[in-house]
RNA sequence: GGGCCGUUAGCUCAGUUGGUCAGAGCAGGGGACUUUUAAUCCCAAGGUCCUGGGUUCGAAUCCCAGACGGCCCA
């Protein structure tokens, strides 16, 4: 006998087989024969009857092999068969006399032997570290675990479907970066050897989007992988999915009203509606979602003006005064962002839309007309993490230069996230970019909330781990 | 970065004051059983108690260091 035979031909999925008998009575046998495989998941032997259920992806449905109908090789096949064995078995579908929906057996094939044993069928599996490790055996143990996957899979299909409807197209842009940016974070570094040179993973898909714009596609998008040399916690992963958009012509309020849209169709399409539960509570991402000027929130939640400290030496002392922590080397843009993530964020649970950012922690962002110390920015807010961030894309080559600058000021006074300027960008710029609204959205965030989910490794199939 | 907790059989877990304390259930092995539903019954087997030091007559247990993981805080 091959233990992992090629194939296994005309088989249907459990869940077909089993509505094939619905309309048994106890004792029934319905006409003709059917093909079914999965993974062995439970036996109970009665000697010259074995009782066994196989589990595929759309459920699980019970075997009932005798000597009568098998043979003794047949039945010795599945009564020697371990847990974990993927099984394939042919034979009418029957209602057994306790009712059951089975499928009785006329032949058995083994189609795949396990040698090492699935998790315990009934405590499960617990261990966060081998749930983590070894994901398999996570989804073999738990049907919810695999309706986690499902979901995010179809949160992102709904995503897609959205922007797909509205004319956007889907693009792919470099992973391989000669000079990396688009967002404040350090990158990973790594080497190309024929062109003896190295090369950075993208943080983010940003410049490379904008060059689209520049070149005429007009609306855009991609899902994609960023890559963030930055600790792991329960909102951070070191590559993660994120989602950017530009629309030409467009600008941040528009790109706020689609946000609220997009999110809320993907809820429905994920979970059914626009309300989900969340740490006992629940959110309701029903459109529109609250908005509130930056400056605003953060003086409710810290009492801090951050517009009426732009010393940072001023503002860090502020800081501290109010019991932030604000360390010593940290430049003003990343003391307001401490004043965010420390005292604002976590209190954000309801979808909530920050409005106007101090201009320097916004780069890529074009100033307010009415203050200049502003930018047309958001980042959008839910169960206390930042999930999206979009500006009125600057499509002015001198003032992007001049950020640029800024952010070489920034790397000198010591943020090690600060990006290097980018001249190709730049010429790009040269060339005209028309007025663009962009969005970034985090979709394994967005896959969290959906699912209620604490921690981002329940919702990466394959989370980073120290080895 | 800090604090707390965890790591014992393939899986889920017990293990008292430092002394018959190497244990159970399930899985796996042998046997009985032709309608079971976590089937049942009998038998046998299964260990780097995370790693390395230390204390002690004696350590899964106490101490120190480390690895990995979880939670909380910053």
């Amino acid at each position: 006998m091959d233990p992992y035979p090629a194939r296994f031909t005309g088989r249907i999925p459990v869940a077909t087989a089993r509505a094939a008998g619905e309309g048994l009575e106890p004792g029934d046998e319905a006409d003709g024969q059917v093909a079914v495989a999965g993974r062995l998941v439970a036996r109970r032997g009665q000697g010259k009857t074995v009782f066994a259920d196989i589990e595929d992806r759309s459920g699980r449905m019970q075997v009932w092999a005798t000597l009568d109908r098998l043979g003794p090789d047949g039945l010795a096949l599945i009564a020697e068969a371990h847990l974990g064995d993927i099984i394939g078995v042919r034979g009418a579908v029957v209602r057994t006399r306790r009712g059951e929906v089975s499928v009785a057996a006329a032949s058995v094939d083994m189609l795949a032997k396990a040698l090492r044993p699935p998790p315990d069928r009934h405590a499960g599996l617990r261990d966060p570290e081998t749930r983590y490790r070894q994901r398999y055996l996570d989804l073999m143990a738990s049907e919810e675990v695999r309706e986690q996957f499902v979901t995010r899979a179809r949160a992102i299909a709904g995503v897609r479907r959205f922007l797909d409807d509205r004319g956007f197209i889907e693009v792919e842009t470099p992973a391989l970066q000669p000079i990396y940016g688009g967002a404040a974070a350090r990158p990973f570094v790594t080497h190309h050897n024929e062109l003896g040179r190295d090369l950075y993973l993208r943080i983010a898909t940003e410049l490379y989007l904008k060059r689209c714009l520049v070149g005429g596609l007009d609306k855009v998008y991609e899902i994609g992988k960023d890559f963030r040399n930055e600790g792991v916690s329960f909102k951070h992963n070191p590559e993660f999915t994120m989602l950017e958009t530009y629309e030409a012509y467009a600008d941040y309020e528009d790109v706020a009203r689609m946000l609220e849209e997009m999110v809320s169709q993907a809820a429905r399409e994920a979970t059914g509606g626009f309300v989900v539960p969340w740490k006992g509570g629940e959110i309701d991402l029903t459109p529109p979602w609250r908005r509130v000027r930056l400056v605003d929130a953060l003086r409710e939640a810290s009492g801090i003006d951050v517009l009426e400290h732009p010393d940072a030496a001023d503002l860090r002392a502020r800081m501290r005064e109010a019991g932030l922590d604000a360390p010593d080397d940290a430049p003003w843009p990343k003391l307001v962002d401490g004043i965010l993530s420390q005292a604002l964020e976590p209190t954000l649970v309801q979808p909530t839309i920050l409005m106007d950012y101090p201009l320097e922690l916004s780069p890529f962002a074009k100033r307010r007309a009415d203050d200049r110390r502003l930018v047309e920015r958001f980042e959008a807010f839910c169960g206390g993490m930042e999930i999206a961030n979009a500006f009125s894309e600057l499509n002015d080559p001198d003032d992007q230069r001049e950020r640029f600058a800024m952010l070489q000021a920034d790397r000198a006074a010591g943020d090690d996230e600060a990006q290097p300027a980018d001249e190709d960008f730049l010429v790009a710029l040269e060339h005209g970019m028309p007025p663009t609204g962009g969005l970034g959205l985090g979709i394994d965030r967005l896959v969290m909330l959906l699912t209620d989910r604490h921690s981002i490794r329940e919702v990466i199939l394959f989370p980073a781990m120290r080895t």
